[in-house]
RNA sequence: GGGGCUGUGGUGUAGUUUGGUUAUCAUGAGAGCUUUGGGAGCUUUCGACCCCCGUUCAAAUCGGGGCAGCCUCACCA
């Protein structure tokens, strides 16, 4: 059999279609092309997610609001690059009952069109600034054939963050922010190593100066993205005529940053990274339920000894902040319940049976490692405590160690070719990720089967040396940039 | 947007080539009994040919169109 690690390479595909269905995730049966039914066991994480984004910004200084979904067509059409990036792909309603609408409204791809138009109003004097808004919302893009659950949707959900400031250097410190915001979420709490690229010029959000966004691997060695955070400089705040008086009486324009976590791709992502051949590993913190309870019946024993243990149990650890649950199925053998719950991600089971009465133990199994021990009745609660805080920790790790040995290094095409064939996140010598790089980008991804340019690290500096040379035109690397197939 | 494959109970499937009886098997769900330390057994009940149009005495089966899923190329913050 094959580990773990190789089953989820080889056939990543395969494993998640079947965990989405099997662990009841998703369901694909909704009738309309590339949009999917959340089901419980995903809702709960994805909230849970949400929360996470909804705490950090409160503490940020950011207010919640909450947009309209629809967009008149004349906002849309104010920011001109914008409009070119998003048109292929925007949904348009345009009838009510039977009539046609006079002006058409999109459903939102993106909202700083309707969060500039807003601005417009709120935006009067530098007292107003920095204003720090965002909202939790759902996004329609009409962008690809190729859906996948969680991943590519053309329905998903997301928050976005729109800040105005009065300097360039203010509206960097927050993108900086949104780094910051994005390695405590997304890394530290639910266990995702990522890396932050500024990414080329040929690949910037529609309208913005700058794209930062944060990219993590796949098990089958395609890198993704999980947030963005960009540089709007006044393009937005121009183009929707947003204003403010300053202190020394002049009318002036402020700077606009935007920041985008994915939250259900987050998801995707955090189950694709964490999971194994088993099924799911969920982060302690956030699955649905921490701990099951199995008793394990025998006929002809005293088993309403042992259901009131376990409801005993599951009341303490309720009240100790555990959300955990009793499956007390009589149907099904013990093999089929715990197998299930190892699929599901639940992180801690307790097995108790006859036996364990007499010794006063129980059998822990915790998720993270796959093992059991034997714990003590009067241990089991500090036991439960320890693993609980060191649960997420493991699971970082993990995908640390998996992330740190996908990164790789070429110096020529014939390298880059074989370290991306092994799924590497590929470092390279390149000439430029400004303009004048885009046909060395065009180049290289024609003789990479369409590999993509991730961009520069933000998170380390690095420089190649004076004599090192772009693998593609030959001309001094000015960049190390960040090769890899995109999900 | 292009190419390929597919669509049968809730799920996975047989049957489709060569049109013809009451549509196969497993799983699931409901009722009952027995079981339970890593995917139990018996009895019984429920439940399906993706949609529309066409060909035909007759369509799950053949033809056209639509919708949806999977794979792939292109595109894509």
């Amino acid at each position: 059999m094959v580990s773990d690690e190789e089953f989820k390479i080889t056939d990543f595909n395969e494993w998640f279609n079947d965990i989405t269905q099997r662990a009841e995730l998703a369901d694909l049966r909704y009738n309309v092309k590339g949009i999917v039914v959340y089901r419980p066991w995903s809702t709960f994480t994805i909230n849970k997610i949400f929360r996470l984004f909804e705490d950090t910004f409160d503490e940020t200084g950011h207010e919640q609001v909450i947009m309209p979904l629809l967009i008149p067509e004349e906002n849309f059409y104010k920011e001109a690059e914008h409009v070119e990036g998003f048109s292929p792909e925007v949904f348009w309603v345009t009838e009510h009952g039977s009539e046609k609408l006079e002006q058409r409204y999109a459903l939102r791809p993106t909202s700083e069109t309707a969060f500039y138009y807003m601005f417009s109003y709120w935006l009067e004097s530098y007292r107003d600034l920095p204003l720090k808004t965002y909202q939790r919302a759902n996004i329609f893009r009409y962008d690809t054939k190729q859906t996948r659950p969680f991943f590519r949707g053309r329905e998903f959900y997301w928050f976005e963050t729109h800040n105005l400031f009065e300097t360039h250097d203010d509206s960097f410190a927050q993108a900086i922010q949104d780094m910051h915001i994005t390695e405590d979420i997304v890394h530290l709490e639910l266990g995702i190593p990522f890396i932050f690229f500024k990414r080329p010029e040929w690949d910037k959000f529609a309208g913005a100066e700058d794209t930062f966004a944060a990219d993590t691997m796949l098990p089958d060695g395609k890198a993704c993205q999980v947030a963005t955070t960009h540089l709007l400089g006044q393009r937005f705040t121009k183009a929707f005529n947003v204003k403010y008086r300053d202190k020394d009486e002049e009318t002036k324009i402020p700077y606009g940053t935007c920041y985008g976590p994915g939250i259900t791709r987050i998801y995707g992502v955090l189950i694709s990274v964490h999971g194994d051949n088993r099924g799911l590993r969920l982060p302690f913190e956030v699955a649905p339920v921490q701990i099951i309870i199995v008793p394990l019946y025998f006929s002809g024993e005293d088993n309403e000894l042992l259901e009131k243990l376990c409801v005993d149990f599951a009341s303490d650890l309720d009240k100790l902040g555990f959300r955990v649950k009793i499956d007390d199925n009589r149907e099904k053998k013990p093999k089929e319940r715990f197998s299930f719950y190892e699929m599901k991600g639940v992180p801690l089971r307790i097995e108790i049976g006859p036996k364990d009465l007499e010794t006063s133990q129980v059998v822990l199994f915790r998720r993270d490692l796959n093992t059991k021990k034997t714990v003590s009745f009067t241990e089991l609660f500090e036991e439960i405590s320890k693993i609980a805080n060191e649960f997420t920790d493991n699971l970082r790790s993990q995908a640390d160690d998996s992330f740190e040995s996908r990164l790789s290094t070429a110096s020529t095409k014939e390298e880059l070719r074989k370290e991306l064939g092994k799924g590497k996140l590929v470092r390279i010598p390149f000439c430029s990720i400004d303009t004048d790089g885009k046909d060395c980008y065009a180049h290289l991804k024609a003789e990479t089967e369409g590999a993509e340019i991730r961009g520069t690290r933000m998170d380390i500096e690095e420089t190649p040396d004076a004599d090192e040379l772009c693998i593609i035109c030959g001309n001094k690397a000015r960049e190390y940039v960040y090769v890899a197939k995109s999900c």
